[in-house]
DNA sequence: TAAAAATGTAAAGTTGACTTTGCATTAAGG
DNA sequence: CCTTAATGCAAAGTCAACTTTACATTTTTA
């Protein structure tokens, strides 16, 4: 899924080693979400866009998720 | 993880099976989230949320995620 | 430009999200 | 009442999220 995972992360100029620690998990799952590997858990989601001060939904890209249209 | 799903889900007088059609899962799966067996995918909260015409947040219970504080 | 920091990638393992089936109980309606 | 709809629960299986380790390549900086 895509994010604005990599965009956020170099405003704030801090490695994926730096935003792994801080919501507690590897820098392999960073940079999987990043490389869009896999999708991020609804808790990690809600870390990760907590960390920048934003909602899931400001960080995560939902527009090719069906259900709405 | 808490959620307002059940409430939700009564207040549109839908049965468990109505919003699994619709969200694309399992009644079982459903069922599992209203008592907190487990907790919903990202792309599941999304889609029941939408559901619904809320965010994500307004859905879930985040309160006991540690991270901002 | 040499060393250090950051990133990509990969393989194997664990765990949790979700399915499928199926049965038992409760609530609702004719 | 009797039937049907709605819900709770359980077990076994699949697959994706995440870990751990480790190495190779790129980027940064002294």
């Amino acid at each position: 899924m895509k994010s604005k995972i990599r965009k956020l992360r170099k405003q704030h100029r801090i490695s994926q080693e730096e935003l792994a620690l801080s919501v507690g998990v590897t820098r392999q799952t960073i940079t999987s979400l990043e490389c869009e590997k896999y999708t991020a858990s609804l808790v990690l989601a809600y870390k990760i866009a907590n960390f920048f001060n934003l909602t899931i939904e400001e960080v995560f890209d939902f527009s090719e998720v069906e259900g709405d249209n």
